[in-house]
DNA sequence: ACACGTCGGGACGCAACCGTACCGTCGTTG
DNA sequence: CAACGACGGTACGGTTGCGTCCCGACGTGT
C-alpha cells in the first residue's frame, strides 16, 4: 500500500553517519569491556552518548547489532601476502596477527566472540564466514604456493597447516596473553615452517593398510 | 561473644551432599548453556531442582560457585607422564588433551572461562594458578627431559615450548571446533617435534651479544 | 515560506535476577 | 523423649534491561 506516493526521506529525516559511528565505537568498547553475555543495548547507548532508539532504528536486535558490526569491522583486510618464500609468509602473516591480536579491544573480542560462537549458531556461522573462511583461504594459498616452490612436501593438509600456524600465536596472544618477547617471532617461524615440513613425513611408512 | 557455648551441629542441621553436587553438577551444565557472562544463580538452582538459599548457604557469590567448582573440577589430573621420549611425551599429552578438550561441557566452559579471564582479574588468578600454572610446570618438565635425553637443544624456550605445544591442539578443537581425523594427533607429534627442535636454530647466529 | 516526515530523546510496562528475611522441618544430642 | 539449631524453600523489595510509544526538533524539496 501507499506505493510510490513518499518522496525520498530528506532533511533532518536521515540517518546521521556521526551518530552511527558513536555506536559501532561504543559497541565496540562495551563488547571488549563485558562480553557478549552481558552486553546491554542500554549501556551501549549510554557510552555512545545516544538513546536506545537511535540503536533500534538501526539494528533489529543485539545480535544484529553485534554481528554487523563485527563483520564489518573485520572485513576488507590482509594484504596480499605474497613475498616469494614460506617463512618469508610466515613472517609476515605473524605480524599481521600479532598487530591485530595485540590491539586491546581485538584482543577481547575476539576470544569472547569464539567462545560465545560455540553456543550461538548465528554467531558461529557469521565468524565462519567472516573469519575462518578468509583464514583457511589464506592458509591453503600459503601452503599452495610453498609446494609449488618444493619448500613443503606434496599432500600437506592445509587444515593442520593452519591449526600449526595460528594455534601457537593465537594461544600466547589472545589466552595466556603473554606478551612477545625480541625474537619470538622470528623464531615461531622458523618452529612452524620446521613443523609444517614435518606434517607428511610420518604418514607414509612401507605399506602400512589405513585403518582406524 | 557467646564464645564456646554452642554444641556442635547436628542432625538435619548439616550441608547435604546429594545437594551439593547436584548444584555443581547444575553450574557446569549452565555455564556450558549460557556462559559466565549469562550465568544466574536462579538458573542454577532451577536445573539443580533446588533453591537459591540452598547454594548462597554454600558460596557467597557467583564468583566464589563458579572458581570453587571450576578449580574442584579441574585439579588433580594428569598422570605422571613420562614415557622415555619426546614423541612418545607429545603424543600421551595429545591424548590426554584431546580426550579432555573433546568433553562438550569443557569445549565450552574453557574458552569461555578463558574470554572472560581477561576482563575479571579473580578469575584470571585463578585459572593463571590452576590451569596455567601447572601447563607451565608440565610443559616445562617434558621440554627439560627432551633436553637432558638431547632430543631437543639446551635452552630451548619453555614458554615459546607450550605455545607450539598447546597452540595448535586447542586452536582446532576449542576453536575452530573440527573433529580430530584418524592420524591427525599422530602428524601433530611429528610437527611439533621437529618445530620444538627447530626453535632454537635461528637465535644463535655468530657473535650476538645477547640482549634483554 | 510552507509542509512533510523521519529523527533523537524521555517515559512506560514488562520480565528477570540479585541477595535477604522469615518459616516450618528434621535429626541428633543430652 | 524433649529441646536445640541449622537446614531447605518461599516470599519480598530493589535494580537492571528489553522493546515500544509518543513527543518536539529539524532540514530538504516544492
Amino acid at each position: 500500500m501507499t506505493s510510490e506516493k513518499r518522496r525520498t526521506p530528506a532533511g533532518a529525516a536521515v540517518l546521521r553517519g556521526d551518530i552511527t559511528r558513536a555506536i559501532r565505537r561504543a559497541l565496540m568498547q562495551e563488547l571488549a569491556a563485558v562480553g557478549y553475555g552481558r552486553l546491554s543495548i542500554e549501556a551501549v547507548a549510554r557510552r555512545a552518548g545516544v538513546s536506545k532508539t537511535a540503536i533500534y532504528r538501526r539494528w533489529s536486535s543485539k545480535l544484529d547489532l553485534v554481528l554487523e558490526t563485527v563483520v564489518a569491522a573485520a572485513g576488507s583486510k590482509l594484504p596480499a601476502l605474497d613475498t616469494g618464500t614460506l617463512r618469508g609468509d610466515l613472517a609476515l602473516l605473524f605480524q599481521v596477527v600479532a598487530h591485530a591480536l595485540s590491539h586491546p579491544l581485538a584482543s577481547q573480542i575476539i576470544p569472547d566472540l569464539l567462545a560465545e560462537a560455540a553456543r550461538n549458531p548465528t554467531i558461529d556461522q557469521t565468524l565462519q564466514q567472516v573469519l575462518r573462511a578468509k583464514q583457511q583461504e589464506i592458509g591453503g594459498r600459503l601452503i599452495a604456493r610453498a609446494v609449488e616452490r618444493g619448500e613443503l612436501p606434496v599432500g600437506t593438509d592445509p587444515d593442520a597447516a593452519v591449526d600449526l600456524i595460528v594455534g601457537p600465536l593465537y594461544w600466547r596472544l589472545a589466552i595466556a596473553r603473554t606478551p612477545l618477547t625480541g625474537t619470538y617471532l622470528e623464531t615461531l617461524v622458523e618452529s612452524v615452517a620446521a613443523g609444517l615440513a614435518a606434517e607428511t613425513a610420518l604418514p607414509r611408512q612401507r605399506d602400512a593398510s589405513v585403518g582406524g
